[in-house]
DNA sequence: TGTTAGCACTCAAGTTTATAGAGTGCTAAC
DNA sequence: GTTAGCACTCTATAAACTTGAGTGCTAACA
């Protein structure tokens, strides 16, 4: 946050040129701000009030005879205290929640088409932080006898994530000791989380290892076989509009920003600490979490079921993005989907 | 395939000016041939033949003063003719198969786990093509009750690919009604392909129509809900090894190439077209069939349970890829993963 | 007849030099 | 406080030059 008391004319000389190098990408003269803002002040006045701003490290120039470029800091006072945010217009709010309605429900397809959206209607690269597993709340496990010695375990949560896995179990199961098994195991492990699951299953297998009812040892040892092993899911889309971007022409930085990218558990685990702060973030060029993302903006908003945050989703675009309309879409999607997740 | 006859010295030459290629990335000159194989000629009896290669068409100079290029159709010729194919060496297969081997037994775990493996292995980018869920065939439904109305349908093929839906029923269902209606259609759609069980189900729901067992009504009308949309999955790893090879520092070229990696269904229908022969094949160039890969090579190998052929796996890289590795590779990894998806 | 040394020629890539234009900062006048 | 005017700076683009790798051809050689 940058606190800084600037005369208005000031501010508007500042939002003007922010406002041009977003459209142009190029450095923004005097001459070109003092004719395209009916500011009615000669380009000699815009360039004094540049000098103090680039003093106050608002803006910078690239070398002595090109316009100003807004520093992070000047997007950062335009974010905070100038840009207007405009309200999602009712065409994207009908095209998100229709591409968010249509999924099949399960959370994996949702929050891909999250992703998907975010991409399409900003221009800009969609993320999506999915819930870890382990995080989610125990609702259902069931087993589905596949072949003799095959069981399909599937392990359901309150947010509608679904893992399954195919086991190979040691001995042939008949379709009513499996039920018996479930039952069991959805009444033991009710109202736990994954992770206590686990702990759980650990601590019974102790318990019944000495059992007269083998059946439920056995129903543990499934289950512990069903417990997926962690897997950090991210949906990112749109990637390669990056490239639209006339800033971003040095392959050595793309390739930078494409790894990055792909080291999805690293990703996840620096988006995380944007997860702290409830509702939307912005975070500028160098204030990103990633430092291969120079140049680069993130805007992020926490969704989550019931009162408990579980995700992130956001979009990654240049740091001259068109913050007024991508803040409100990011806002909006996060909101619909908890909503939708919510209602479950 | 090309069909020429070459001495045995214009064949040695050819080869060597490949594989100096795919080392460098840089034109070769008639000295450095005569210099590095030990050929014993001059270097203006090398460029003689280097003249006649060119002849050919299957070498090609970029300007009088640089050295020769293969040409698509002087690659092909090598791969063909030519390349020794290195036998997987036992580390790769050692680490193919603990990678596949450790994936939790679902197909969507194996197959990304199969395309991590090709892209790591060769490196370059990794490419999986997962069978279309309605050529699978029929395994199992189940309706897990997740709440008052909400039912979990989960649908099984037999190559172990899973879908699950959540369906909003209109109804608030018995576990047990749950049970005997997944039983019918258990016993109802044996046998089908996904697409045939589409058919049936619409075919019975016109016979029960006026049946007096509303349940079995009811539960077709669910098991329709649980068919998925149709979606494309391909599964694409290590895209950003594509920003190493130094001949692709054309931004332009780049973006095309990021970009049809995101259109999923294009690329599926593209490459569907390579899965009509069985085992592995190679797309040199502008064989390639996405027009593109400018200058980029396919290895595919499709895979199979059984018999059937049901997708393609494969790697992605510059021309001049390490033919003589990845070859090996991808043909095994296609293999390793038949074999696992058949052993089921 | 096949091979090779020698040499003139070509062409891209890198370097230097020149030119134009955009935009600034400063000064002096309003 | 604002503005016109002007010298100055610095990049981007083009043009001219230089370098060197590599060729193709010729003539001599085995």
């Amino acid at each position: 946050m940058v606190d800084l008391t600037l005369s208005q004319r000031s501010r508007q000389i500042l939002e003007a040129i922010v406002e041009d190098y977003i459209a142009t990408a190029e450095p923004v003269g005097s001459s070109a701000v003092a004719r395209r803002h009916a500011l009615s002040l000669s380009s000699a006045t815009v360039r004094n009030v540049m000098a103090s701003l680039e003093e106050l490290g608002l803006l910078a120039s690239p070398h002595t005879s090109a316009g100003r470029i807004p520093t992070d800091k000047g997007f950062r006072f335009y974010v905070d205290s100038l840009v207007g945010l405009r309200t999602i217009t009712h065409t994207e709010k009908k095209e998100i929640l229709k591409r968010c309605r249509e999924t099949g429900g399960n959370l994996t397809d949702l929050l891909r088409e999250a992703s998907r959206t975010l991409s399409s209607l900003s221009n800009y690269t969609g993320i999506v932080v999915a819930p870890r597993f382990t995080t989610g709340m125990f609702r259902q496990i069931e087993f589905i006898k596949l072949g003799a010695r095959r069981v399909l375990a599937i392990l359901v949560t309150c947010s509608g994530a679904v893992q399954n896995r195919i086991i190979e179990a040691d001995q042939d199961f008949m379709p009513e000791d499996l039920v018996r098994m479930s039952n069991y195991l959805n009444s033991t492990l009710e109202g736990l989380s994954i992770s206590q699951v686990r702990e759980k299953i650990l601590a019974e297998m102790e318990l019944e290892k000495n059992s007269y009812d083998q059946l439920m040892t056995k129903a543990l040892n499934l289950s512990q076989q069903a417990l997926p092993a962690e897997q950090d899911e991210v949906y990112i889309t749109g990637q390669s509009r990056i490239f639209e971007q006339p800033e971003f022409s040095d392959i050595k930085k793309m390739r930078e920003v494409f790894k990055a990218f792909e080291e999805k558990s690293r990703l996840v685990q620096l988006l995380g600490n944007c997860m702290h702060a409830q509702g939307v973030q912005i975070f500028i060029g160098s204030e990103t979490p990633l430092k291969e993302m120079v140049g680069m903006s993130l805007i992020t908003s926490t969704y989550m079921t019931g009162t408990s945050t579980i995700g992130l989703m956001g979009v990654i675009g240049p740091t001259r993005m068109g913050y007024s309309s991508v803040i409100p879409i990011v806002d909006y999607t996060a909101q619909l989907v908890s909503r939708l997740l919510t209602e479950r």
